[in-house]
DNA sequence: GCACAATCTCGTACGGTGTAAAGAGTTATT
DNA sequence: AATAACTCTTTACACCGTACGAGATTGTGC
């Protein structure tokens, strides 16, 4: 029940996988599945049933092979977990084409398709890469977060620390969001319910070391019910726009 | 190698747990350890060895009781998880008394106190909790997050989201910094090792589907080395601090 | 055609995991 | 003394990742 670690296989043959660099073999029997049959199946099963149901015996009798021949297309199970990062990273969408005068819609737009991308795939939020996943989507997926902040006067390190910042607020908001979906289909209780069921013990507590948070939280119902993790992402990227809008306006602007 | 999955045992159970209220049984033997010899030999060998190493059998070892007694004591591993959580929530400093003139220092040092936090528990950062840990350490925590927002002019939703954000970015940002130094610890290969291993791969890539990346790239080390997670967390949050700025400003200020 | 090397596939096995079930021993109540 | 409540333990099961080695299949060089 650990955390899954991604990057931690022999870094290049993680890399020639990812990018399809492996030349076809000329001697010996033609393979019965592709690397990528190994890795769709492994995203179906965890989208559909969490990462936790996805184990190299699961996958092998996915794609209809044994066990063991898994390891015949890929390395190890971190490998696995790397090719299947990249393999949905970002979402599916074109290229958009950007016009630095709108800035906040086309940075909203790009944090938006990435909280549906964590939402649709809620396991990628639960992988933690130790290394930067080095893939063709996970580029891409760079590249686009790039584009929504060029043009803007910012310099190279500017652009790029923006970026991390804007992706790091979206991965822990997704979190949120991802949550609940995820418990009441794993749990079958839905939020509500869970709230009901502590109510009676929570309000046998003493909230008076808490005293600033006994005023907020039953307000926000973050002690008595759960907030709303929608409107806390909107909010969060219009404050974090906010800030973008102060260094970029002191820039000179678009 | 899953996500550890916090928040998944009885709720109630959990929390009677995590608050000491559970009262001590009449009849029976005595228990030869407390619940906390069992949550801190955890919290050891997580911070040790990683959240991988800890297991229901390695704990029971470490306080020297049997396989099996471990659940005598705790519902199942998810329990344990919710519990080691709450342990160590937020680290171990006074309370403190803010001055809501300072809110940005305020602000600054809250965030790096829960950067801090990560850093020496970097396996927090691993287990996802699929709902609120509503220790009283973790209690504490949104406690002394909203007291640095506290006098400045917000309602009580708007400090809720503020600090939502705040803590989002935080964890996504005290992932990166943990990164390098997991890894390192645990594969011997330091970032620019890695970088070394796979350039000449790298220079092989085409990169033309990426224009601003590979002009951005190289400059920042992204592609090429690994950027300064340390300074792309003080740019974030200064950031986000100017993102409140216009927010509480326009509220009239402190 | 034939030997050989390369390659895919597979069966077996090992040490690990979480935890269900059932029993043995200890203590306080009746 | 009997019993209920409780702790601790042994055994067992199904699963996991994967090391090892044995076929089976294909292309190459003679």
């Amino acid at each position: 029940m650990a955390e899954d670690i991604a990057g931690r296989g022999d870094p290049i043959k993680t890399l020639q996988l990812m990018w399809g660099r492996v030349d076809t073999p000329k001697r010996g029997p033609k393979a019965r599945v592709a690397l990528t049959d190994l890795v769709q199946a492994a995203v179906r099963i965890a989208d559909a049933e969490g990462i936790d149901a996805v184990s190299t015996r699961r996958v092998a009798e996915a794609v209809g092979i044994s066990p063991m021949s898994f390891y015949t297309h890929i390395p190890d199970k971190s490998v696995l977990l790397d090719l299947m990062l990249d393999a949905v990273s970002g979402g599916d969408y074109p290229m958009p084409v950007f016009d630095p005068a709108q800035w906040r819609a086309n940075v909203t737009m790009v944090a938006s398709e990435f909280r549906k991308y964590y939402i649709a795939h809620p396991w990628v939020l639960q992988v933690s890469t130790h290394r930067p996943v080095l893939g063709p989507n996970t580029m891409k997926s760079y590249e686009v977060f790039l584009s929504a902040l060029d043009g803007l006067g910012l310099d190279e390190i500017e652009m790029d620390m923006s970026v991390t910042m804007i992706a790091n607020y979206v991965f822990g908001a997704a979190r949120d969001v991802a949550r609940s979906r995820m418990v009441k289909e794993q749990t079958g209780m839905s939020d509500d319910e869970w709230w009901y069921a502590i109510a009676p013990f929570l309000e046998t507590l003493d909230y008076s070391p808490y005293p600033v948070a006994s005023r907020i939280g039953p307000v926000v119902g973050e002690l008595y019910g759960l907030g709303d993790p929608d409107r806390a992402f909107d909010f969060g990227l219009e404050r974090i726009l906010d800030g973008l809008a102060v260094m970029i306006e002191g820039k000179g602007g678009p």
